[in-house]
RNA sequence: GGCCCUAUCGUCUAGUGGUUAGGACAGCAGGUUUUCAAUCUGUUAACCCGGGUUCGAUCCCCGGUAGGGUCACCA
């Protein structure tokens, strides 16, 4: 894999701070973070943020820290705006040479203005893409494109080429929507005597409404995963996977271990749906590797104050994939046993068609065996020892744990009955079957 | 529309000129001491279409179709 020439690798990620960062900007980030690093190189972030009206700082520094969170940080970092002089440099060299030449020209508006056009030698470039071969361009049909507004205002091709160049960039990882633009980047640097760098373009990451992730059309940011409760292994994971693929089985991969097994030409071809139950799934891997203390912290950072205690931590934990599960736990009234008592349908007590009388029986059962439970035994397995002694001796189980389940959490659907009376204590369980009778 | 790229289960994909076309997510079924969850086991499901090359094509070639990109004084 890994590259072979003396020179030294540079890759860079070159985003517009028009918008907060989407998986899409951490694919393009995460390739060349590796790609760099795995061959000991350096990563470049380049701000392209020439459009005076969309660019915002802000946006950048949400870039920033987004990829940051994700744990990809640049080697070193450009702004095009900080570079005008080059390009302006490059843009008089080039008229000089003849290669770019001055144009009256008509805008939109009506005005007439000179722009600057390169002067295409129309001909055919094929350049080689490290995962779809080559690729052969006519470039006749480009014209003699604009490539500055002025001397100095440069447009994107001009910039891109002069930057890749002068920061010294020898491979250029990019979205595929940069496929048709290479051959007029190519000319450029023909012309301004630039190295061709070495190519790999990667699939879009498409929603699933198979349109290509963009700011405006429901793209998550990366805050919002963040916010959401994910875990930045998992996004990282997610998203290469939407783009590269080992030759064997494994899923799990973080960055150290992509840093081993990544491999450029190995990356996709087509682009791929994204779908977050797979999503969820990897964000789960990842915090059941968590330590006990970090669950702990994290689950109860997230409930309301008076439900903070963690004996309500296992009872979450088994049924969330990620952090913000926890909020809409409690906005589903799932955790209200906890703090109320529920209001109890005698009928809902009756579990299949077991006799009424017979369900108060088996409550008052339960109420006399917990109660010769002492207060400090009152763990979820004592809990359960007890209940199962008697239940086991019924016709069913279900015509104990049923009502007893129901009247601790007051609710058809809730974890099993040991667990909640573990949590509620033994007076408070006992309060709550004899009030269910 | 011109040019370019792409096409394997619903989704992400592995793979090969001869395979029972493999895995994962989701789904479904069952077990797991009552329901939900978790967990375990099992299971449904795919090579876009048409030609050609070949003893044989999912795989190679051509054409079509579909999807995407690009053709800005945006990046």
């Amino acid at each position: 894999m890994g590259h072979q020439d003396n020179e030294k690798v540079v890759t860079r990620f070159a985003p517009s701070p028009t918008g907060l960062p989407h998986l899409g900007t951490a694919m393009y980030a995460l390739l060349n973070y590796l790609y760099a690093h795995q061959n000991n190189g350096k990563v470049l972030m380049r701000s392209e943020n020439t459009d005076p009206v969309r660019s915002k700082p802000e946006y950048e520094k949400a870039i920033i820290e987004g990829l940051a969170w994700l744990g990809i940080k640049a080697d070193k970092f450009y702004r095009q705006t900080d570079r005008l002089e080059i390009y302006k440099k490059y843009i008089t060299k080039m008229i000089a040479d003849g290669t770019a030449y001055i144009s009256l020209d008509t805008n939109e508006k009506g005005e007439t203005r000179d722009v600057v056009r390169f002067k295409n030698p129309n001909k055919v470039i094929t350049f080689h893409d490290s995962s779809r071969g080559d690729i052969s361009v006519d470039t006749t049909d480009l014209k003699d494109f604009i490539i500055a507004r002025d001397i100095n205002s440069p447009l994107y091709h001009l910039t891109v080429v002069v930057d890749d160049h002068e920061t010294g960039v020898t491979h250029i990882i990019r979205g595929e929507d940069g496929l048709a633009n290479t051959p007029r980047q190519i000319l450029i640097q023909e012309a301004i005597g630039a190295k061709r760098p070495i190519y790999a373009h990667y699939p879009f990451i498409l929603l699933p409404n198979h349109i290509k992730m963009g700011k405006r059309n429901g793209a998550k940011s990366i805050q919002e995963y963040q916010q959401l409760g994910y875990l930045p292994e998992a996004i990282v994971n997610f998203t290469i996977l939407l783009a590269w693929h080992p030759k064997d089985d494994r899923e799990l991969f973080t960055i150290p271990d992509l840093l081993k097994e990544f491999e450029l030409e190995r990356i996709g071809k087509s682009g791929a749906i994204l779908d977050e139950k797979k999503l969820n799934w990897l964000n789960r891997e990842y915090i059941k590797k968590l330590s006990k203390e970090e669950i702990e912290k994290n689950i109860l950072a997230r409930l309301p104050k008076k439900m903070q205690n963690v004996k309500l931590v296992p009872l979450i934990f088994e049924r969330i994939s990620k952090w913000g599960d926890v909020n809409e736990m409690v906005m589903a009234g799932e955790l209200d046993f906890f703090l109320k008592v529920p209001v109890v349908d005698k009928q809902k007590l009756i579990y299949k068609k077991t006799p009424p009388e017979k369900i108060k029986n088996n409550l008052e059962l339960t109420i006399k065996a917990l109660g010769n439970l002492a207060e400090n035994n009152f763990t979820t397995e004592d809990v359960k020892n007890t209940l199962m002694l008697i239940a086991n001796n019924l016709e069913s189980r279900g015509e104990l744990l049923h009502p007893v389940r129901y009247a601790l959490s007051g609710r058809d659907q809730s974890p099993d009955p040991f667990i909640i009376a573990s949590i509620l204590g033994k007076d408070e369980t006992i309060t709550r079957l004899q009030k269910a009778i």
